[in-house]
Formats: C-alpha cells, sequence, structure tokens
DNA sequence: GTCTATATTGGGATAGAC
DNA sequence: GTCTATCCCAATATAGAC
C-alpha cells in the first residue's frame, strides 16, 4: 500500500463517491461515517486524516454530486441541444432518478440541507443556479424562454422527484411524473 | 393537578402541537423527546404515558399538521372559491410561509419522511391527496382544470416553498415566489 | 495513511416514587 | 400522569501503534 499523495487523493475520492451516495439517498443524519468509510472498504478511524468533521465531508459530497447529476452530462455533439434538453427532462423525470440512479442532490436533499450550516446552503444555491443556467442555454438555443419559466420548472420538477421519493402507490407517481414531464415540455418551448 | 381523562387528552395535544411544529422544521432526527416536552413545559418521562416512541408521535403529528396548513383553513362565507384559491396561493407561497408560519409538512418534510416508516409515508401520501383534492374542489367552480394541471401545479409550489427555505439570498427567494405564483396563476385558471 | 482501541457525549427508553 | 434517576446503545472524535 504506497503512502504517495497519489494514494490519498485517491483515498478521499473515494470517501467522497461514498459520501455522495449515501447522504443524497439518507441525508445527514442518518449517514454515519462508520457507514461511509466501511462503504468504501476503510475504517472509522481514517476518516480524519481527509476531512475534519461530519460537516465537512457533507458539504464536500454535495459539491461532488453537482458534477455527477443528470443535468451536467455533457452533451453529446451529434445531438440538438433541443433534443438533449428532452432527453435530460425524460431522465429527471424518470423512476430510475427516483429509486435513486444520479441522484440530484436539489430534489434529494431539499430539507435536508435546511439544517446544516451557511456554507452548505450556499453550495445548494449554488447547484441550483447551475441547473437553471443549464437549461436556460439549451433552450435559448430554440425558444423564447425566460428566467421566470425556467424556475417554475426546475421548482416544478425538483418538487415532483422530491413529493414521488416519499410515495409509495406506483399508480400515484407515474401521475405526477407525467403531469410534470407533460407541463415542463410545454413550458420549455414544445419538447 | 387533576388526573382526569380531560387532562391527559389536554397534554396530549400540547405535545402533539409542539411535536408539529418542531418536526415540521427541524425534522425527525433533530428532533429529541426531551425538546419536545420541555417545549410544552413537561418533562421526558411523561412523554411514554401518551405514545410508545418517537415514530409514533412524529407520524401523529403530521396528520395534526395536516389540519393546521395554510391550504386547510375554511373558506369565509362571504367570498368567492375563486379569490379564496387565490389568498390561500398568495399565502403558500408567501415568506411568512417559508419562515414557519403555519407550515406545510408537504414542503417543509418532503425528504424527510423518505427516511420513515410506511405508516408515514401513507399519511404523507393522504395529506398530499388532500391538497391536490382541496384545489380541485376550489378550481371546478369557475374553471376547467385538469387533475394533471392540478398535479403540476401542486408539485411547483412544494418544490418552490422547499427550495426557497435552504436558500439564504432574498432576491432570489423573492424570484422563485414570483415565477410560481405567476405560474400557479395561470394554470389554475387565470388567478 | 490506516488501523485498533477508547474516551465521551447525546439521546431513546425504562423503573419506580409520588 | 408526571416526576427523577438510570440504563444502554449509537455515534463522533481522539490516541497511539504500525
Amino acid at each position: 500500500m504506497p503512502l504517495t499523495k497519489e494514494h490519498k487523493k485517491e483515498s478521499k475520492q473515494k470517501i467522497l463517491k461514498s459520501a455522495f451516495q449515501l447522504f443524497t439517498i439518507k441525508g445527514f443524519k442518518l449517514v454515519t461515517i462508520d457507514m461511509l468509510m466501511t462503504n468504501c472498504g476503510l475504517t472509522r478511524g481514517a476518516f480524519y486524516s481527509h476531512f475534519t468533521s461530519k460537516s465537512e465531508v457533507y458539504n464536500e459530497s454535495l459539491k461532488y454530486a453537482a458534477t455527477e447529476t443528470i443535468l451536467t452530462q455533457l452533451k453529446p455533439k451529434n445531438i440538438t441541444d433541443k433534443s438533449w434538453l428532452t432527453l435530460l427532462l425524460d431522465g429527471y423525470l424518470s423512476l430510475d432518478h427516483i429509486n435513486g440512479i444520479r441522484p440530484c442532490p436539489l430534489a434529494f436533499l431539499a430539507t435536508d440541507v435546511v439544517n446544516r450550516n451557511n456554507e452548505t446552503k450556499d453550495t445548494y444555491a449554488t447547484i441550483f443556479d447551475g441547473m437553471n443556467n443549464a437549461i436556460m442555454t439549451y433552450t435559448q438555443k430554440y425558444s423564447l424562454c425566460t428566467k421566470e419559466d425556467i424556475l417554475a420548472v426546475t421548482s416544478m420538477i425538483i418538487g415532483a422527484v422530491a413529493i414521488c421519493r416519499t410515495i409509495k402507490d406506483p399508480k400515484s407517481i407515474s401521475n405526477i411524473l407525467k403531469a410534470c414531464r407533460l407541463e415542463a415540455g410545454r413550458k420549455l418551448g414544445g419538447i
């Protein structure tokens, strides 16, 4: 086991990835340092040579999550902005997303971040801005979408995903996803 | 201190009210039985003669909250369904609501309920249905709103409130609230 | 840098007096 | 029914060996 800087960096990345998975799904309080480390093949004690506290790793994992969410995927070159946005929207309002595939922290941690520190709230706000800007960039190419339109859409799809995660009945979930998908498509210039 | 049934019932109501306030704002894990009881002038030990566990009181407080939220207020007789819905919508998407006045558990506890038991999830689903039905009843009187329209609106306003609670910048909050208020008004037959 | 203890706190739940 | 006192487990964080 090499004691190099690369090795340390690699470990830290593993911890962050593990933290991202666990925190987004279970929230701050229900994740223990032990889970976090066991989940990536390390032990509890080793945690503190990478982070100073649980709050710190939560915040950093949120930043990490921002780069891993559905909407931050890079657009393939052989596809138009319009149809790419369609794909992203379909993915966001999908059962896979509800079930935790590439979870968006904005939806999964909406009420969890309220009780964290200010730094974490700022991170959340930054990710939210990023989401709105990303959609803005895509829609600009083919439609006249206002910032207000996009805020209404992002609030709706984040809300829909958050609600669907708490509801068990498949029919209800499907109804919510469909209704919001339709409405979002209309608002974003007919997609 | 009378040991009557009325007294017990009164205490239980006080605990529920206290639980509703604390849980909706802080979530399950961050509220302790001690807080709960101190907050209504009792001690920790007394808790267990009313409830068997923290999970139980959480679930019951959610039911209690459902009767205390903005949307469950009774409509005054001298007002039309349309203008009443306008008032409710204004209240829901207001700073007061964000700041915890008559908080709606659907928005405040959206991601908190995910990690609770099935009974609690069912309670959440029931409250969500109630919200949609309430709006449906009001809109029916003056417009042709579909169930899908209403699902899109409720997802949006719940999402907006959840997001605004985590964001600090007043200007951003105001933008989100305004954008969603406008859009909700459009969808609900021009209010 | 990672491990195995261990110190220490917080908080859910119970026992028993009144 | 409410109180005080207590048990007990879970989990954060630290100490020290390797």
